[in-house]
Parts: structure tokens; sequence; C-alpha cells
DNA sequence: CTAACATAAATGCATGCGCATGCATTATTT
DNA sequence: AAATAATGCATGCGCATGCATTTATGTTAG
């Protein structure tokens, strides 16, 4: 066993320390909301943007799914209870559609997150939320 | 917006660096090896093991994936081109099945964990490596 | 103005996953 | 020994995802 495999070894465990927090998160939005990790963030960078509304385009670079994945989390979104999310389209150029943040959807986002918050809060360790933060840069 | 949220987006960024190294791996294997990553992981601890076989129930725990989706992957590892898994059972209790990791297998998993050893590597700065050994505990 | 090309999203298809269930085997109870 | 429970794995099913293709619209070169 040489020096380099230690490298994998290292990148194991973190992707176990990764899947168990995921795991949670997504354990609590699923059982309370009826919504997967993916849904939140779609609606937490909706949320971030002042009109509330992003092209479909655009929010795929920040949420990292394909195009295609991206088109049917809207459609869950749009056909979930809580309507957090509508389609737009305007004549500007008729190629695009909006993802809209519905009033619902912007007051139950805030509530969700500050929800999700005590979930991480809960799941880490002092020790790992300073690991963590060395990641945020 | 408050202090907590902080946090959700702390983990954002984290998870977007999980992500992005995860696709490195996996692009990797694909091309050259057509494996997935769960699938080299299954070889990795397979390997591990001086007798080269474990069983499912065993391996499930190791590399944290359900009953049913280690099952499968035995069964495409049976199927894959270099046979470097395959079952087996014994008469001492009938209902456990072993993996077991081929000679072929063995020759193999040690180049591919070489080769995925440089793709970390190449993919993480000096300062992700440190960061992530912090993890490793 | 038209023809080619570019861009955005939707859709068909394949894959890998988890949950629920079933089958065979083993362990425990009566 | 028979009945019941627990264990280990395989399989049916549904879901989320990515890739390839299609459809609709926009842009640009000639």
């Amino acid at each position: 066993m040489n020096q380099p495999q230690q490298l994998i070894h290292t990148w194991v465990n973190f992707s176990k320390f990764h899947k168990r927090i995921t795991h949670s998160l997504d354990y609590f939005l699923q059982q309370k909301y009826h919504l997967g990790l993916s849904e939140f963030y779609f609606m937490m960078f909706l949320n971030e943007n002042s009109e509330k509304q992003l092209r479909l385009s655009q929010l795929q670079n920040m949420i990292g799914l394909s195009q295609s994945a991206l088109s049917r989390l809207v459609s869950r979104l749009e056909q979930h209870h809580l309507k957090p999310v509508e389609r737009a389209s305007y004549a500007e150029d008729k190629r695009s559609v909006y993802a809209v943040l519905t009033p619902s959807g912007q007051k139950h986002i805030n509530e969700i997150m500050n929800e999700v918050n005590n979930v991480l809060q809960q799941s880490l360790s002092e020790k790992d939320i300073s690991n963590l933060k060395l990641f945020a840069e």
C-alpha cells in the first residue's frame, strides 16, 4: 500500500461525511415538506433573486443539474401542493422560460431555510462547521 | 438575511466542491474502464480484504448503498468485460452470498487505484488536500 | 429576405437508486 | 418436531438524473 493511495481513502471518508449530512437534509425535507434537496436549492436560488424569477438556463449553472433534470424539477414544483413555483414566459424572447417563486413559495422557503439550518447545526459538530468553512471560498 | 442561513450557503459551496471532484472521478472511470464510482469503491473494499471476498451484507455498510443497489452492483460487475467480480456461496450459511474479487479484478483494481489517485491529485489543489484530511478522522 | 446556424426548453430513452416485497434459509420458541 | 421469527438476498416498481434528439424561436451571413 503505497503513499499515493492514502489520498483515495481520505477522499472516501470525505465522501461518507458528505453523504451522511446530505441524507439528513434530504430526509428532513422529504418528511416535512415532500421536497428533495435539489428542489430546495432551486427555491433558495430563486428566492435570492430580487425579482424572484430566473430563466431555467441561468439556474442550470447555479444548481449543477442537467438541462433536462431542471426542466422536470420545475414541473414537479409546479405540481407540488404548496404551489411554490410557476413557469412564465415573455414576449422579449419566447424561447426562454422563467421559473417564478410564488408568494406561497417565498413564504415557505424562508421558513424551510431556517429549519434546514437547524438540521445542519444538529448534524454537524463545531469542528465540522469550521472545517466546512475552509471550502467556502 | 440573518446569520444562521450563512451555514446553508457554506454547505452549498461544500457540496459543489464534492460534486466537482466526484464528476472528475466518475468521468475518468467511465471513459477508461466503464466503471462507476460505486463499482470502483466496491472493488477497493473487496481488495482490502485479505481473502478478496466479502458478504454482500458486510459491503453494504462499508459502501453506504442500499441492499438492493448492492445486489445489482454485483450483477453489473459480473457482466463487466473485465470479469472482476463473481458471486459465491458456501454451505455454512446458504443465505449468504459472497462477492469475490477475481484475479483479473485484483490485477486491475491496483492499476485503477493508482490512476484514480492521479486524477485526484490533478483535481485538487494543495490546499484542498490539506482541507480534505481534516475530515479523515 | 432567405438559408443556415444558434439558443432554450421539452421529451424519449437508459441507468442507478431506494422502498417494498417475496423466497429461501437459519434461528428461536413452544 | 412444528411453528414462528429473523436474516440475506433478488426483484418489481417508481423516481431523479443524464444524454441525445426534437421543437420552437432568434440571430446572422449572403
